[in-house]
DNA sequence: GCCGTTTTCGGCCCGACTGTTTTCAGTCG
C-alpha cells in the first residue's frame, strides 16, 4: 500500500512550501491531503485503477495528477525539483519548537544554518540574537527547543498517557474553584499515540487554577503561564496544557480542544455557511455577534443540524458527511464486551493461574473467557506440548463444573511456522473451542511469503482468529510486509475473524484497518492478549480502537452471548 | 492547492501567548 509513502511526500512538500513562504492555502491543501491519505481505509492504487481519485476529498486536478505520476513512475518530478531549492536540514529545523518556517528561512538566509548542529552552535555563540525579531529570550527558547528535541521520544502510547492525565484531572478536581474538568485533545479522541495532554477546566477564578496547576508535584518545567492558559512538562518529558474558560463556554471549549484540527476546520466552514461563527467560547451569529450556545458540547452539533459525533470519530474521515446524512455508525460501547478470548496463564508465559484470570474476568462482569496459551514451538514462551494442552483441557472442564456465572473456553494461540504450517495437527485443534493463529517468527520475510503464511493458516478450517494480524509494535517495530488486501479478502472468504489486539504497544489491527475490515465484511474480536490479571483492563484500549474504526456491536464477536459465540466459532 | 443550494473566481478557522515591538509577527494547537 503506497498511501503512507505518498502522504509523507505531500507532507514534505507542505513543509518546503512553508519555508519558501508560499500561499498558505496552497500549503493547507497539501497538509490536508497528507492527513486524508494517512486515514484512507482503501489502497490508493486500487482507487486510482478504478478512476476514483477525484472522489477523494482534498484531491483536485493538481494533486490527482501528482498521485498518478507517483503511482505510475515511482517518482514525483515536482517534489524532486522542490527538494533542490531547500536543504533537507533546513526543513528539519521545523522540528525544533520555537522555530517555525519564518525563523528557519531567516536562519538559513542570514547565517547559512542548514542543520540543527549548526543552529545550536550559532545560538551558543550569540549569533542569532541580533537577527531582526530575535533577542536574548529567543536564544534561551531555541536552546530549550533543541534540548527537548534531543530528549524527545516518539509520541506517547495512549495506555501510558491516559493514567497520567487522569491523575492530573484528579488533582485539579479537588479544588473548590474547579467547576467542570475534562481532558481533551487526541487523548479524548483515544488516538493510539498522544503528542501531549490537554486539560480543560471551567472556573470563575482562573488564576487559582493556573497557580495550582503550575505548582503540581508532577511539574518538571513551566513552559508558559498566562491568565487562562498554561503549559508544563511532567515526567517522561510529556507536555501538559491546561486551559480555563468560564462555565458558560465549557461545551464549546471541549469541542474545540478535542479536535481534531481537521474536524474543527470543517465544522467551522459549515458554520460560516450559515452565518455562524464557532470559537472556544461558543457559537455566535456572525452579524450580531450574539451568542447562541456553548455550555454543552452537544449544542454545537445540534445548531448545525448534526447528531452528536463521538470524539473517537472526529478525524475528518467522513464523519461530518455521515452525520449530515444521519448515517453515523452506532459505535460499540465499552460495556458491550462480554468476554476476552485471548489470555495467557502460568501454563505458558503468563504470570497468573487460570483461576486468577477467572477472578479478574468476573470483576469485569464477563460471561466467558478463553485460555489461549502458546503452542509447543514457542519454546522461549513455555509453549504447551500436546500432552500439556490435554491436561489443561481437563482442568478447564473441571473448573467449569464449579463455576456459575462464567464459562472458560479451551483454546490455543497456535504458532504459524515459517513455512506456513501450524504448530499442532488438525486432530488436536479440533478439540478446542477457540483456535487463534499467530506469527511469532520470520517477521522480515518478503511480502509474498509472509502473506502466503497467513492466508494458508486462514484456510485451515479449525482456525477461528488471526492474532495481531500486522505484527507492529508501536514505536519499536514496523508491521510485517503483509498484503493487507489479500489477508482481508481471504478472511472474508473463509469467515476468519481478525483480532484487535488491545495490548498497549500493539493495538493491532489499528483503527484504519478496522474500518477496512468492516467495509469488506470481515468480523473482528477485541482481545487483550493479557499475560497477567491486570492485563484484562487494557480491553478499553481495544474498544477505543474499534470505535475509532467505526465498528458497531455486530462487527465484534465477543459482544455475542455465549451460545451465539460458540455457533459463530464453529467451522469444523 | 481545493471548492461551490449565496461563488467556476475569490474565498479558504480561530484565538492565546511570547517576545520584541511602539502596534504586531511568529508560533502553536
Amino acid at each position: 500500500m503506497k498511501n503512507l509513502e505518498l502522504s509523507r511526500i505531500f507532507e514534505q512538500i507542505a513543509r518546503i512550501l512553508k519555508i519558501k513562504g508560499e500561499n498558505p492555502f496552497k500549503i493547507r491543501a497539501y497538509e490536508k491531503i497528507t492527513l486524508v491519505l494517512e486515514n484512507l481505509p482503501i489502497d490508493i492504487e486500487t482507487i486510482y485503477r478504478q478512476g476514483g481519485l477525484s472522489n477523494i476529498p482534498g484531491v483536485g486536478a493538481g494533486i490527482a495528477k501528482k498521485i498518478e505520476e507517483f503511482l505510475t513512475t515511482g517518482k514525483l518530478e515536482y517534489y524532486e525539483k522542490l527538494k533542490e531549492t531547500i536543504p533537507s536540514g533546513v526543513i528539519e529545523l521545523l522540528d525544533i519548537s520555537e522555530v517555525g518556517p519564518k525563523t528557519a528561512k531567516l536562519l538559513y538566509e542570514q547565517l547559512d544554518i542548514d542543520n540543527i548542529e549548526k543552529l545550536e552552535k550559532a545560538v551558543r555563540q550569540h549569533q542569532i540574537k541580533d537577527l531582526p525579531g530575535m533577542g536574548e529570550k529567543s536564544e534561551t527558547n531555541i536552546l530549550r527547543g533543541i534540548e527537548l528535541y534531543k530528549r524527545r521520544k516518539e509520541r506517547f502510547l495512549l495506555g501510558l498517557a491516559l493514567p497520567l492525565a487522569e491523575e492530573i484531572v484528579e488533582n485539579l478536581s479537588h479544588l473548590k474553584e474547579t467547576n467542570k474538568i475534562s481532558f481533551a485533545g487526541s487523548l479524548r479522541r483515544k488516538k493510539e499515540t498522544i503528542g501531549d495532554i490537554d486539560i480543560l477546566v471551567t472556573s470563575q477564578r482562573p488564576e487559582t487554577i493556573m497557580k495550582t496547576f503550575t505548582y503540581l508535584p508532577q511539574v518538571k518545567e513551566i513552559l508558559a503561564e498566562g491568565p487562562t492558559k498554561s503549559s508544563i512538562i511532567i515526567k517522561d518529558d510529556i507536555h501538559v496544557d491546561v486551559r480555563v474558560v468560564e462555565p458558560i463556554s465549557f461545551g464549546a471549549a471541549l469541542q474545540y480542544f478535542t479536535g481534531s484540527k481537521a474536524h474543527n476546520i470543517k465544522l467551522r466552514e459549515l458554520a460560516l455557511k450559515r452565518n455562524l461563527k464557532i470559537n472556544e467560547y461558543g457559537i455566535f451569529d456572525v452579524k450580531t455577534d450574539r451568542r447562541i450556545a456553548g455550555e454543552r458540547e452537544e449544542e454545537i452539533y445540534q445548531i448545525l443540524n448534526l447528531p452528536f459525533i463521538p470524539p473517537e470519530l472526529r478525524e475528518d474521515r467522513g464523519e461530518i458527511e455521515a452525520a449530515q446524512e444521519n448515517k453515523l455508525p452506532k459505535l460499540i460501547e465499552y460495556s458491550q464486551i462480554r468476554g476476552d478470548l485471548h489470555l495467557h496463564t502460568k501454563w505458558s508465559d503468563g504470570a497468573h493461574t487460570i483461576r486468577q484470570m477467572v477472578e479478574a474476568a468476573k470483576k469485569r462482569g464477563y460471561k466467558y473467557i478463553a485460555i489461549t496459551d502458546h503452542s509447543q514451538s514457542l519454546k522461549f514462551a513455555g509453549g504447551l506440548t500436546e500432552e500439556r494442552l490435554g491436561e489443561q483441557i481437563e482442568l478447564i472442564q473441571k473448573l467449569n463444573q464449579e463455576l456459575k456465572d462464567l464459562t472458560i473456553l479451551t483454546g490455543i494461540e497456535v504458532d504459524i511456522k515459517s513455512d506456513g504450517s501450524l504448530d499442532f495437527s488438525d486432530e488436536i485443534l479440533s478439540k478446542l473451542d477457540v483456535v487463534i493463529a499467530a506469527i511469532h517468527s520470520g517477521f522480515k520475510q518478503e511480502s509474498k511469503i509472509i502473506t502466503e503464511r497467513i492466508v494458508k493458516a486462514m484456510q485451515n478450517r479449525f482456525v477461528n482468529i488471526i492474532a495481531h494480524p500486522t505484527g507492529r509494535l508501536i514505536g519499536y517495530r514496523e508491521s510485517y510486509q503483509i498484503d493487507i488486501n489479500k489477508m482481508m479478502n481471504m478472511a472474508e472468504k473463509t469467515g476468519t475473524i481478525l483480532e484487535i489486539n488491545a495490548y498497549p504497544e500493539r493495538l493491532d489491527l489499528n483503527d484504519v484497518y478496522c474500518r477496512m475490515a468492516k467495509d469488506k465484511g470481515v468480523q473482528l474480536a477485541i482481545e487483550t492478549d493479557a499475560h497477567s490479571a491486570d492485563g484484562l483492563a487494557t480491553m478499553d484500549l481495544g474498544v477505543a480502537v474499534a470505535r475509532r474504526g467505526w465498528l458497531e456491536e455486530k462487527d465484534i464477536i465477543n459482544t455475542l452471548p455465549l451460545d451465539k459465540l460458540l455457533k459463530r466459532l464453529k467451522r469444523k
